[in-house]
DNA sequence: GCAGTTTGTAAGCAACTGCTTACAACGCTA
DNA sequence: TAGCGTTGTAAGCAGTTGCTTACAAACTGC
């Protein structure tokens, strides 16, 4: 019988790449104070020390794995389908691989650099969100529509509320998006 | 010049009501996470032993925290008014004394008996909205609805996004109730 | 083969956490 | 005034946390 070794042997980049991928996930299942730097090494199959090697420290890792996360979509999406990607990857939840989403909503608590990425973040989607519209007020139309979906996701997967949080995708959305049109669409 | 103590001397009620009242601050500022006990009492004014003899457990307190300033709102609003009264509580920060949605959004990593608080006044708010539509999923668009509540919470506290975080009230209701009374008129 | 760098490991430190305990001060009642 | 339950205080405990350090093992260039 052969055995495969799991184990990585000397590849600083698997290494950094396993922990970033550990810490996504605990981040996103615990928020960034109920995950310890412990659990995020022992979850990589790697020691501790390095994490801080590689990253410096526990939350440049968050800044990290937000600013990583979060661009994925953004930059894959054309703008008019991003309402309805954005909104279908968060209801999606049985395929779903990227917990950068749980990470931002269970880590609201926590002030630090990642801040500024969580700020940028949302002036990315924003920005976006904006040009589907041609009112003088876009920009907080297009607030309203982000705040509209982190909600979803909030009542979704945190407060877990019945009966949206297993809801039917397409009823969720053909109710979401109807709403958001008339916002959009009726210009002030 | 007369100085009034300011020093509770041995009443049990009024330090209780000190400790509640510090906690919902705190929680608010920080969440659940970061906030301390100690910090707690401190500003409070009282020993910290005396939190534990008189709510158990930091935990136990934040669950009251979250029980006593959710309900007051719903309690004293007639439920016509609750969509434009919850929003307007939330918009108008300057003369905000309730912290509680503040706790509630900050500590979204914390999973315990306080979740059990924060699902039933989810149902409690819900309960509310979807008696103002009759379509057949009323709740489900009543939960949208608070969803909606709760992003826009989560992006003016929290993220501090602009426009939203500084826009005015009036116009934030505007756009809101317009869409939300699609949303809900429009019987599916 | 050997020096030097990179990668991985084990151990520990100092600070902080929620919570407990032992005890003193107070005030009511008899 | 004596007794006693209530309120407040100081100190500490045991566990956890982020992070550091000292060192061993493996790879690289010469």
């Amino acid at each position: 019988m052969m055995e495969e070794p799991q184990v990585r042997k000397r590849d600083a980049a698997a290494t950094k790449a396993a922990l970033l991928d550990a810490a996504a996930v605990l981040f996103g299942e615990r928020g960034f104070d109920r995950t310890t730097v412990r659990d995020i090494a022992k979850l990589a199959g790697a020691n501790q020390a390095l994490l801080f090697r590689y990253f410096g420290s526990k939350d440049a890792l968050f800044e990290e794995v937000l600013a990583r996360g979060g661009r994925e979509q953004i930059a894959s999406t054309p703008p008019g389908e991003l309402l309805g990607t954005a909104l279908r990857g968060m209801l999606e939840s049985d395929t779903r691989r990227d917990r950068t989403l749980d990470a931002y909503l269970r880590s609201t608590g926590h002030d630090s650099a990642a801040t500024a990425v969580r700020r940028q973040l949302g002036e990315e989607y924003a920005k976006v969100l904006a040009t589907l519209t041609d009112a003088g007020d876009a920009d907080l139309r297009a607030d309203l529509i982000l705040a509209w979906l982190l909600g979803i996701g909030l009542v979704r997967e945190i407060t877990g509320k019945e009966p949206l949080a297993s809801a039917d995708p397409d009823d969720v959305c053909r109710l979401v998006l109807g709403a958001a049109r008339t916002l959009l669409e009726r210009s002030g």
